[in-house]
DNA sequence: AATATAAGGTGTAATATTTACACTAAGTAA
DNA sequence: TTACTTAGTGTAAATATTACACCTTATATT
């Protein structure tokens, strides 16, 4: 930076691809715009950053007005600044990329006051997009994909306590790929950052599995070990 | 983006984090500003993004300023958005890192237009930075450290014909580890995307080394499969 | 021309990891 | 009591990783 700031027709949004899993399926949050451009398309939840906002702060504020939660579990991913991104002026939008546990006790609705509509909708079956939008959530998806193999995010996805099918799952629809039980749970108890909780699931038909949750405590002291899947 | 767009008084820029690699070393490019504020003090290479630029040409730009050469090796990988983070005023910046090859035929000299002065510095040796800049490099260098284990970026730190032990260096400086030279040499070579040239180096005192080069085509049809370090 | 020097280049055995694969156990529902 | 559905488990073969030391080759020196 070398010259005095200089002004011009431009500001900075945050844009958000919101994954949720449930059920052995990978969905995202869309919203139903009411505006113009792009008016009753579908579209990532975003907003523009406020004057004395952070960019986390800004996220973080977008999802809770979204979903009512906090503490989503949320990171800045890529920024997508070309010129013509936005029809009205020039707009750099930060992305991020939340995980939220779908499944499980509370079922998380989308606040109707945030957009005329939003919806969980599977990643598989995306409607049309507003803006550049696509290429954001694809950008995403391809984030978390390389991610998860060596970082522990698909706690995200999953309720506090859950079984290891449930998390077999996550691994095996965002990787897309079939995985063997046996070397899934070898590996995965190999790395030693699961805690068995000596509990079984409830309320399931047929036999009821055991419930893990990760121990964040054994993964810190993990330091440098990669974990690969 | 729910609104008509609103206008404050902030903008964009770019700073880039220019690796280089020389002898065993790992260097960056830095300034010396000559502007306040922090007039005299060492920064990264950055500015702001122009009116019809998109940040990869804004990038690509700064580096061609800086260095004279175009089609250097580049990767955004984060935006700092601390809203006070520029004492003038909300500035958020994109952050690149670029790597470049320093050894071999022609060294690169930084253009003195640029900049009051601009050297490099190995980054185990770097003094006090503007701004949040020793953030933004921590940042950029834990992402090559990270990015280097699986995609071939050691190479764009490479002159285009380089001997293993070269290549084996940068593992080892970026890494920050000594590799066993047999173990090294087997397993980069074991992905196939090495071609021999059958030709040896010129001008060194002692026993010529064969001289390999980065095999893109070989790399893409790997697709899908990892590679490891 | 003989010798010293410095880096290049190579193989193998021990260990660890990954893969492929199929049945029994447990709990619920009919 | 039986049928159904998911949970949970072990082993052998193949592959990958690690640890480790000497000979080769080209140049520089005497």
């Amino acid at each position: 930076m070398n010259e005095v700031l200089p002004k011009f027709d431009s500001t900075f949004s945050i844009d958000c691809v919101v994954f949720g899993f449930d059920e052995g399926e990978l969905k995202i949050l869309l919203i139903e715009r009411n505006e113009e451009p792009f008016k009753d398309w579908w579209a990532l939840p975003g907003n523009i950053v406020g004057e004395n906002e952070s960019l986390d702060q800004s996220a973080g504020r977008i999802l809770n007005e979204l979903t009512g939660l906090s503490n989503i579990y949320m990171e800045q991913y890529y920024t997508f600044g070309d010129v013509n991104r936005h029809p009205q002026g020039r707009v750099v939008s930060i992305a991020y990329y939340a995980l939220l546990r779908l499944g499980g006790d509370k079922a998380v609705k989308p606040i109707s006051t945030y957009a005329k509509k939003a919806n969980w909708i599977d990643v598989k079956d995306l409607p049309k997009l507003a803006f550049d939008h696509k290429k954001i959530f694809e950008t995403g998806l391809e984030k978390i994909k390389r991610r998860i193999k060596h970082q522990p995010i698909a706690f995200e996805l999953l309720p506090e306590k859950f079984t290891l099918t449930q998390l077999q799952n996550v691994y095996e629809v965002i990787g897309d790929k079939k995985l063997d039980k046996r070397n899934f749970r070898k590996k995965m108890l190999s790395f030693g950052i699961l805690k068995d909780l000596e509990e079984k699931q409830q309320g399931v038909s047929f036999r009821a599995a055991t419930l893990y949750k990760f121990d964040k405590r054994k993964y810190a002291k993990l330091f440098g070990k990669e974990i690969s899947f």
